[in-house]
DNA sequence: TTATTATGTTAGGCAGCCTAACAAAATTTT
DNA sequence: AAAATTTTGTTAGGCTGCCTAACATAATAA
């Protein structure tokens, strides 16, 4: 009950009960409980084309607010949200330079831009229930051996608030369900995110929930064999550094014909020149599509997702599309392909949704700090 | 309650209140309730180290039984078992020739065998609930599209009696749930199981439940993306036929030393000379676990399984074991790695499992014919 | 004004499960 | 052999969560 009033934000008893299938007396005790307990508050009434008005129904002040941060690797963007994701505040701070792996400049980051979130609270706010971090580094779960990881770089220098539970997650895994809450992937339980860029990754949702595995590496394509291939050996994370900006710049480069014009600064201006038909750049373009095509084909051939969404730096131009689309179904299975459409904001997104779940199992009991 | 019974077996009433949190006057009415439909009945009693007997039940004459068959491309494997999944009869029938795809071969040998167990039936086995099929072809869900797989073609010959319902499923699919429920997987709730043979296949089972993907092709490692390095295109099923063991044969034929005794003269001779010491055998061998380990290192950068159980006419060989783990883990993340058990039997127990389990849920109204 | 429709409340009941207490049947202790 | 202990099973009574039925309330449509 309480859970459906999170999810959905503001909601009629009658809305409420048709998703439930509860009847309207356990409708009326369900909320008289909740209100008695803080965590439901009427906020409006709400008329129909016929009948009585019915009144509207939020999460109340005690169920409180949460804070996301994506921890990125070139910037630090915030969002304080209730727990029903209204935007209550948020900011962005772009790191003095760009970070490779999470460390202790990240770290450092967050902890500033927590505080000042912090300072920024209203009491109208209710209880900060959580803060959730999006990380560029591989997560694990309460089971799993979290020393194997990166992940508690975070708290290098950011230290929460006591008695605050924290979230972490993996930021393509948060990209994936920001995909699902916010984003094209809304009408999908079952998809595969996979974010090409700088660096790739794949978050994959099964059923509406995300699939992180047991060492939190489910979809760390940077891992996959490669090269692969009669008489070669694969080495190990070469993927990511073939499939990764940095090396299709330097093919770019190396392969651009000196008559033509000076070969481009960076990817952006790589497939800005596609777009505008340079039949070179168009043929490198084309080229990193087949090869993402190839990984989304692996993709499918494993776990069959139905729909795969791209996003990233380069994932998300809808230049590649076609290709990746058409090699993808060449190569195995039937499978729809999306260019993502939240941008930047995916990943905060993602892990706003994952924070304010964890609170409000918190709140229920459901789950430990 | 009924659903645990046929899953266990043979079961006290203070068994079943453990397992499923109930108190003692819950079990004694639920039990009374299922003895009077027929599907559970006392069949002796337990002394404990102390105190009263317990009285055993099991699954009553009402709940029947099922017939399940693996319709393999070399041999017919039938089990005819009662709900709790004790065998009632089996046969086993070599094709005349074995068969690369599924097809009317296949469908005349399964429609004669079935026919066979049909006529063996005995009135204390109870109704007929359910027939499985472990079919060597993709399978789609009831909600898939049946057209686009070859999985009808196992209807060509046989028809199945009237109003038996009929479940299908991927043999490698089915070998995955016999490891998990028969195998050397009990103990792992998510794991994906590796065939290596003939052909190649994987079935992916995550929390205790079997991947199968928008068109079935979840675990099709056949339509990985092969060959896959700078500068190549991938081949629709290339991989299938590199890591198959005709092409296997090939190589080891093709490169085998004419100072040297005769090449194998097929796999199973292969893995027995390599067993023996023979250097160019243990060579091959040690190559294509390699091979084996690449593709298993993908999956858990994909999947993160904790588990790999391998399988099939190489897989099941123990002797590649250790560089299948030893890649794998190198290439990608902590991963444990086994040699399937089961054998031969793996997917007929796995075809049996699923039947049961959906006798079970039409029993309990929860699922349609 | 009256009819219709949707929302919300009150009253009463049923299903599923529980605890407490007791009865029955086995063992171990006296 | 009798008594105490332990486990299984039954009986009685009660609580929780939900339901339906009927009614009250408040809006629009006729």
């Amino acid at each position: 009950m309480f859970r459906l009033l999170a999810a959905r934000g503001a909601s009629t008893r009658p809305q409420l009960g048709e998703v439930l299938g509860l009847s309207r007396p356990t409708l009326s005790a369900a909320i008289a409980e909740l209100e008695d307990a803080g965590l439901a508050s009427k906020v409006g009434e709400l008329q129909g084309a016929l009948g009585r008005k019915a009144s509207v129904y939020r999460p109340g002040l005690n169920a409180g607010h949460v804070i996301a941060v994506d921890a990125g690797s070139t910037h630090i963007r915030l969002r304080v949200s209730s727990i029903d994701r209204r935007l209550l505040h948020s900011r962005i701070y772009r790191l003095p330079s760009s970070q490779f792996f999470l460390g202790e400049e990240i770290s450092r980051a967050v902890a500033e831009e927590v505080a000042a979130a912090l300072a920024e609270a209203d009491p109208a706010w209710g209880p900060l229930q959580a803060i959730g971090i999006a990380l560029p580094a591989r997560v694990v779960g309460p089971q799993g051996d979290a020393k194997a990881t990166r992940q508690q770089a975070i708290f290098s220098c950011f230290e929460p608030p006591a008695d605050i539970p924290v979230v972490l997650e993996n930021n393509v895994n948060c990209a994936a369900v920001a995909e699902h809450s916010n984003g094209i992937a809304q009408d999908h339980e079952t998809f595969a995110y996979v974010q090409i860029g700088f660096k790739i990754g794949m978050g994959i949702m099964l059923a509406g929930k995300l699939l992180r595995g047991r060492n939190g590496a489910a979809g760390e394509i940077s891992h996959l064999a490669f090269p692969m291939a009669n008489g070669m050996r694969p080495i190990p994370g070469e993927i990511e550094h073939y499939m990764g900006t940095e090396a299709l710049m330097q093919r770019v480069v190396g392969e651009w014909p000196q008559s033509a014009s000076a070969p481009p600064t960076d990817a952006a201006d790589l497939m800005e020149r596609a777009a505008g038909g340079d039949a070179t750049a168009r043929a490198h373009v084309e080229r990193h599509a087949e090869d993402i095509g190839a990984i989304v084909a692996s993709c499918v051939s494993m776990v069959d997702p139905g729909l795969v969404v791209l996003g990233g730096g380069l994932g998300a131009n809808p230049l590649i599309l076609p290709t990746v689309h058409e090699v993808a179904n060449r190569l195995s299975y039937p499978v729809e392909v999306r260019t993502s459409s939240l941008g930047q904001d995916a990943t905060v997104l993602g892990i706003e949704k994952l924070a304010t779940e964890h609170a409000v199992n918190l709140i229920l009991g459901e789950a430990k700090p």
